[in-house]
Parts: structure tokens; sequence; C-alpha cells
DNA sequence: ACCGGTATCGGTACCGGTATTGATACCAGT
DNA sequence: ACTGGTATCAATACCGGTACCGATACCGGT
């Protein structure tokens, strides 16, 4: 392989400085247009694409911005990312992704190799990471948005909802059309804090009203606790389970849509009547969900907008520092009750 | 904010010179233990984390694998981007993901990008880029992996599998089972060139026995294109629209597996018999086909698989550049023919 | 013809690390 | 005591750009 082309290169072969190519590419100003034109005309002629590290070396800043997510395997992550690529676009800054698996240690470990290519902003799923990796964001010195959550104290801004809240919302929601007998179906509630809290303010409306989960069942109740299974089919299997020992049920809420999907597929092919005999309620509002509109109620997260929002309050905050904006931004799920709101 | 840590402070800090310290926190040899303690633990004191740039400028050379994909709303993509994840933990090699939208003109610029910032390999969704792109790909002088196809001349080398044969494949299986009157359902063709392949794969294989496609729609008869509706529920959409002017249809081969589940969305809700009545085929092997098993005949796709496969090619090409391998490999996708396979 | 101002360009010193080479200390062997 | 080898560390020269500042050329005004 030939050496790779460098600033020097392009600089001889327009007949210009170092200096002079450097500014011709990067369009700033001081440059006659002869020479931006002949310096262009060369890098393009040797095929010169420049060197990010070296640049943004020297310029002691970069136009990175991490996103760490959770997973990759639920749809509403991606969506996300998607929210923040579509904001950037047109902007200078370019994101940049990192996976963490629900994994504390893991999330650490990425926002540490985040912070060392010296990104100009951070966003970061959820507010409880642990101490060290809040110290550690608190002390990058560039904007932090913790996004998805709105519950706790955020390091530096953030965009979500109170998981609490929508838990409790929903079960209110239902509760109002009449149910009583509710049960729970659940995921991976050991790592996903989020979902656990859902379910905790779930259960306390449920409580408040006197009444209490009357049945529940996880991932952990299938072999390899689930976790090989696509969510749909566990949601399928689960609910079975859950209905064969509870038939009395009249209302499911889920961790997510995907599960109560799964659990529409088995009341389908059961000939269980959603929601007359039984209603299901999952989170997220997936379009998986539109197959048969009104069957599942659900709450719809702006994901892709809080994606697009954490993008932007990154980019006010990088062009000016000082004006203080509301460091929390909360953006409420909608709740979608489906057949059941006709019902009631 | 206090200016930034540098691997001089932690000389400092350590006692030692800068070098020193650096071969110490790298765990490069010729250090004392006792050098490489103090070090490490004047690095944790000060709260050191290295600086990526400056590392990998001096280094001339970086641990990030590029991987660039056409879309992060198909769930595909993300399993794609999970699997080279999964295959390169424990690695020092770091992915960095791209997304183009299908449009060629973004994916060269990320391409850039990406090259701009010298990755030790790059793994790109398809065979079929433009020119200038297979050329910055050609010069990179880096492992290049192309994915999710086999049609065509790879650069480097290519993980995937023949999106025509595919298309064929299918048809024969559906064929095989006595289907004659088959209509094709598709998203966005003009951009998804894969799966254009596919149509014409699975068009040709109906005139190789005298038949045709007996219908066909596309999402471009919605209103904007569909693109604003998820994918499901324009599959319902579409597959209410073409069986209402061919309802003689007995089988629907749809562009992907969200398409093909809100077909069955919408036979379920109108009480079309599926297989019996007319039988749906999709692609990709997605979960949500596990919420009716058997109903939906798919084309299942390895591409964790896949995304695996490539990260061990850049991997081992990286280990040992001179070993001459296979330059293509090809991981077929399984056929799922479900409840037709019991009829047949 | 001389002056100051503007437009354009180049030289130098870094950015924060690492590869390389050279220096130092200490030891055993003779 | 001297030599050679080994272990450990430090100094220097970059990597490929950009910030900063000084230099040059050319202009109209007087």
């Amino acid at each position: 392989m030939k050496k790779r082309k460098t600033l020097a290169d392009v600089a001889a072969a327009a007949g210009v400085s170092k200096m002079t190519a450097s500014r011709a590419l990067r369009g700033d100003k001081d440059v006659s247009q002869a020479s931006v034109d002949r310096v262009k005309q060369a890098a393009q002629e040797i095929g010169y694409y420049g060197n990010h590290l070296a640049a943004s070396l020297s310029s002691t800043h970069t136009d990175l911005i991490g996103v760490v997510v959770p997973s990759l395997e639920n749809i509403v992550f991606p969506q996300v990312m998607s929210g923040v690529t579509d904001a950037l676009k047109g902007t200078a800054l370019q994101p940049v992704f990192g996976v963490t698996d629900y994994d504390p240690e893991v999330e650490y470990a990425t926002l540490r190799n985040m912070l060392s290519w010296r990104p100009a902003g951070l966003i970061v799923t959820g507010l409880d990471q642990p101490e060290h990796s809040r110290r550690l964001l608190a002390d990058a010195g560039v904007p932090i948005v913790q996004i998805m959550d709105s519950e706790g104290e955020p390091v530096d801004a953030c965009v979500g909802f109170s998981h609490t809240e929508a838990g409790r919302d929903i079960a209110t929601a239902l509760l109002a059309t009449g149910l009583r007998r509710v049960g729970y179906v659940g995921g991976n509630l050991d790592k996903d804090l989020r979902a656990a809290r859902r379910k905790a303010g779930f259960r306390q409306a449920l409580r408040d009203r006197g009444l209490d989960l009357s049945g529940e069942i996880d991932g952990s109740a299938l072999p390899q606790g689930g976790a090989a299974l696509p969510a749909v089919a566990c949601g399928r299997r689960l609910t079975a389970e859950l209905l064969a020992r509870r038939p009395e049920l009249d209302c499911i809420y889920y961790s997510n849509d995907d599960l109560a999907f799964g659990g529409l597929c088995h009341c389908l092919a059961a000939g269980i009547d959603v929601p007359g005999q039984v209603a299901l309620a999952g989170f997220n509002g997936l379009g998986l969900i539109e197959g048969f509109p009104g069957k599942i109620a659900t709450s719809r997260t702006a994901r892709r907008e809080i994606g697009a929002a954490a993008a932007r309050i990154i980019l006010e905050t990088l062009q000016d520092p000082a004006a203080d904006r509301s460091r929390v931004q909360v953006l409420k799920p909608v709740i979608s009750l489906g057949a059941l709101a006709a019902e009631s």
C-alpha cells in the first residue's frame, strides 16, 4: 500500500504552504479564491481526505457526540439514536454510539473510552449511574445529557420522563375502566431499572386503591431466563403460563410492548377476547402495535424526540455555554387505551 | 473547568518520566513493578483517562472498526451491529457506527469521514457502492468487509448471500406447495437495492414456470409514500388494498417480515385464513413472526452471525495480513415455510 | 514617493501521546 | 578491578494537523 496522503502532499501539489492548504480545505478566510481552487483541485486529484486525529489533537476539540445506550436489540434505542442522528444532520457534529448491555461496569468502561476521544458532548441513557461513572461525567467538562428518565438528579441536563409516574399513570387509567384483577409480566427487571420503576409505580397505584398485583411472572420462569427467546415469543409463553395459573385476571401489564404483543398473540390463538376478557397494556408505543389497532393499551414514549431534544441541548450549549436553560426537560409518555377507552 | 489531566501530570505525580508512565499504563515491558504500581496509583488519584487522539496520532494506528449500515429503523441492522459488537468484545478493537439512510452520497460522505479517523478496518453494508466509494475503500489500505450480500465483486472480502437467489429460492419453495396466484408487496424498492433484487429473483422463478406476479403494490401507493407509517401498519394497509384489487391471490410475497406481519394482521382481522386462503411470505426471520408460529413463511437471515463473521475476518486479517483466505463467505438464509410445509 | 491598511500567505510552536534510541545502574563472571 | 549483559528509565524526534503571529505584497490616499 502506498503511503497515505498528507496535507503536505496537497500543499506541494498545489504549490502553496501547508498552512494555506489547511485553511483552504477548511474554508477559512484569508485565502484567495484562486488558492482555494488550486488546493481543492489538488486534494481531489491525489485523493486526500484529511486526518481527524491530527486535526482534533491540534485544535484540542472534536466534533464527536458520544451516545451511550443499554441495548441495540430493543428497537427503542436505535430509534433514539435515529433521533440524535437526525437532529445532528447538517451540523458539524457527529454521533458515536456505544452499547452497555445494561451493565454498569461496561457503561463505565464505555464512558471512559468515549471521553478519551475528547468528545464535544455526551448523551447517556438513564440517571442512575453508579458514583464513579457520575464523577467521570461531572468532571468531563463537556455538556452531558442524560435521557429516557427524569427521576433523580441529572449530572448536567436531562430529557425524559418519570418511569414510576408512567407506571402509576397507566395503572390509574386502567383501573378507571373498571379493571380490578391485574397481573404483571416482566422481562429482565434485575438489569432494566427503569422497567422495575414502572412496575413499582404501577403497583403503588394499585395499592393506593386497596388492590395489588393478582399475579406476576417474569423471564426467569423460562428456560435460560428466556434470554434466548425473541421478546414477542417470550411474552406469548409467559402470558400462557400466567393465565393458566390465574385465569381470573382481567388485565395484564407488561414491561414493554414486545411482551404485550406476545400476550396478544397468545390470546388470539387461545380464543381469549381482548380486551373484553382480558385487557393488555404495554409500554413504548411501538409500530407493531398498529398491526391490531386498539387491542393493546400502551404509553407512547417520544423516543425519537428525546434523542433529538438531547442533541439539540448539546448543540445549544456548545453554541452558548453561558445561557442557562432548564436542566430537566420532561417529555411525558402519552397513554393510549385503545379499545378500552370506548368501553369505559 | 480545570485543565484536563495529561500524561505529564501522571508522570509528575508518580515521580517518573512521561515515557515510563506511558509504558506503565499500557502494560509495556521494561518497567519495574514498583513503577507500574506508582504510576497506576497516581493515574487513579488524579483521575487520568488517556487521550486516544494523541495516542493514535502518535502510533499511527487506531483500534476503531467502522461499521456502516443503511438504517437503524429496521431492527435487522442493529442486530448486525450487535453481532459485530459481540465478536469484538474482549479484543482491543472497538466498533464505530455510521448510518446512510440508503443514500449513496451520504454513504460516500460517511466513508470519507470514517476513513479520516484512520480506522483499523471497515465493515460496509452491500456490494453495490458507486465507483468513487469503491475507490475510497480500495485505497484505504485496511481490511474491508462488505456484508449482507454476495452478488458482485467485493472490494476486499464479503459475508452475506445472494438476494436474487433468496428471492428465487422462496418462490420455488412456495410454488412447490401448489400456490399459483402470487402477489407482491414492497417497501421502498427504489432505495433498497437488495429488496429489489429479491423481488427480481422471485419473479424470475415464477417466469421460469410460465407464471408471473398476479398483482403488486408498494409503499408509494400510500400517502407520503407510507414513509411516515410504521412498517407493520404499512404492510397491513397495503395488503388490504392489494387483496381488494386481487381477491384471487393465494400467496403474497413481501419485501420483509414487518410488512408480511402487517399482512397477517389484516388477514386475521378480516377473517382470511392464513395460510389456507392466502399464504404469506416475508424475509429475515424476525422475532415478531414467532408471535403466530408457522403463519408466515420467511427466509431466516443470519444477521448477527454475519456481523460477527465480518468482525472476525477483520480481526484475523489484522493479526495475519499475509494469510490468504476465501474472500467470499456465504451465509445463506434458511427457508421456513411454517404451516405451509405441513400442508404440501 | 511614502504611508498605513487590507488581503494573503508562511513559519513556528505546539496538541498529547508513542517509537526509538541512548543512558544509567547494577549484577555476575573472570 | 574490569567487562559485558540485563533491567530500567529518560531524551529526542516525531505523528499530521492547527493556532498564532509575523511577513509580504499590493492598494489607494496624500
